[in-house]
DNA sequence: ATTATCTATAGATCTATAGATAATGC
DNA sequence: ATTATCTATAGATCTATAGATAATGC
C-alpha cells in the first residue's frame, strides 16, 4: 500500500472531520459529508472511529488545547512589561488570524453540550489559571511601581481576547459596509492588530 | 375558545420557536421539540407555519431587525458628543445584557446559510449605513474641532459592539476562572459597562 | 492471519402530510 | 361552513453495522 505517497485513510478522515465540524458544528455535520470530503467510503469512518461522537471528541480536544495555549505564549524574556504585553497580543492576534473560525466553534460547542463544557474545563482552565497567575504577578509589580492602574488579570485577558477575536467573528455583520477588497484586507488586519495593542496599553495607563 | 385567557396556539409556537432556535440554532432544532416546548401537538406547527424553514425565517427576520436597531438608539439631543456616545454605548450594552444569546445566534446562522446572510444584508445593512453616516458626521465635526482623533466610523461601531457583546459570548470560556456568584455578577456587569465607555472615550482621545 | 475496504441494509429519527374529528362563527 | 386539533404514517435522512472481499505483513 502507498504508505507515504498519500495520507492514510485515518488521517484523511480526521482532517476532513476537522474541516466539516469546525465549519458546521457537531449537530449540523453528517458523517456522510465527512466521508465524502475525505474521499473515502462512509463505512471507513465508522471502521476507524466507531462513532460520530468519538470522532468529534478527538477533534474538539485537539482544538481546545490549541486555542487555550494560543492565549499565552508569554515567554518571559528580559523585556519590559510593555514589550511583553505587546508581543503577547501580537502573537495571539496572528494565531486568531490563522484560525479565524476556531473561537466561534469552541464557544458554540461548549454552549450546546455539557460534556464539551467539561472538556473545556479540564483542558483549558488549568492552562488559563497558570498563565493568569503569572500575569497577575507582572501586573502587581507594575502597579506597585505606579506605571499602570490596577486591573483584574482575568478581565484583562478577556478584554485582549475580545479585541482580537471579535473582528473575525463579526466579519459577516460588517462585510457589506466596508471596502474590503481582499487586497486591502491584509493591511486592514495589520492596522487592527496595532490598534488593539495601542488600546490595551492605553487602558492600563494610570 | 379562550380567546385571551391564554396565548393562541400560533403565538405559543412562535415563542417556543424563538427560544429553541436561538438556543440550538436551525440545524440542531427539531420541530418536535418546538411543539413540545409550546405544549401543542406536532401537527399544529405545520398547520400554522407549514415548514420548519418558514417558521425559522419569521424568527430570524424579527431578531435581525431587533439586533440591528439596538446598535443605534442615538436620539440626537442637545447633548455633547461625549454624552451621546456614552449613552449610546450604555443603551447598547443594556440591550445585549437582556438578549445575551442574540448576537451569537445571528452570526452563526449567517455563517451557515447563504439565505440568512442575504436577509441580514437586506434588513440590517440599510439600518447600519444610515446610522454610520450620521456617526461619521459627528466624528468629522469633532475631529475638525480637534477634540478627537480621526477614526473610520465602521471601525468605531465594530469596536463598540465587540466590547459590549464579547463578554457575554465568551462567558463560558472564563466561567471557572471567576468568583461569579450571580449576586456579584450584576455588579461586575455594571462595572464592565462603565469600563467600556471609559475605554471607547479613551480610544478617541487625540 | 490480520488489516483495510466495499456494498447493502437495519434501525432510529425527523419533517411533513393525510384524513378524521372537534370546536367555532355566522 | 370554516377553522383548529388530533392520531397515524409516509417518505426522507442519517448513524451504525453486518457480512463479503481485497490488500498487506509475516
Amino acid at each position: 500500500m502507498s504508505e507515504e505517497k498519500e495520507l492514510k485513510t485515518e488521517e484523511l478522515i480526521l482532517e476532513a472531520a476537522e474541516k466539516v465540524f469546525i465549519n458546521k458544528g457537531f449537530a449540523a455535520t453528517k458523517t456522510t459529508e465527512i466521508a465524502k470530503e475525505a474521499g473515502v467510503t462512509h463505512a471507513m469512518l465508522h471502521y476507524y472511529f466507531r462513532t460520530k461522537e468519538n470522532l468529534f471528541n478527538i477533534v474538539f480536544q485537539n482544538k481546545v488545547q490549541l486555542l487555550a495555549n494560543s492565549f499565552f505564549s508569554v515567554v518571559h524574556q528580559d523585556k519590559s512589561f510593555t514589550e511583553i504585553i505587546g508581543s503577547a497580543i501580537e502573537h495571539h492576534f496572528d494565531f486568531i488570524k490563522e484560525n479565524p473560525e476556531l473561537g466561534l466553534f469552541i464557544i458554540n460547542e461548549i454552549n450546546s453540550n455539557e460534556k464539551n463544557s467539561k472538556i473545556w474545563s479540564d483542558i483549558a482552565v488549568p492552562i488559563f489559571s497558570n498563565a493568569v497567575s503569572s500575569i497577575k504577578q507582572m501586573i502587581d509589580t507594575e502597579v506597585q511601581k505606579g506605571t499602570i492602574r490596577p486591573i483584574d488579570p482575568v478581565d484583562f485577558v478577556q478584554t485582549v481576547v475580545s479585541l482580537n477575536i471579535f473582528p473575525f467573528i463579526s466579519k459577516p455583520l460588517f462585510k457589506n459596509l466596508r471596502h474590503v477588497s481582499d487586497k486591502e484586507y491584509e493591511k486592514f488586519s495589520e492596522q487592527q492588530k496595532k490598534e488593539n495593542i495601542r488600546l490595551v496599553l492605553l487602558m492600563l495607563k494610570p
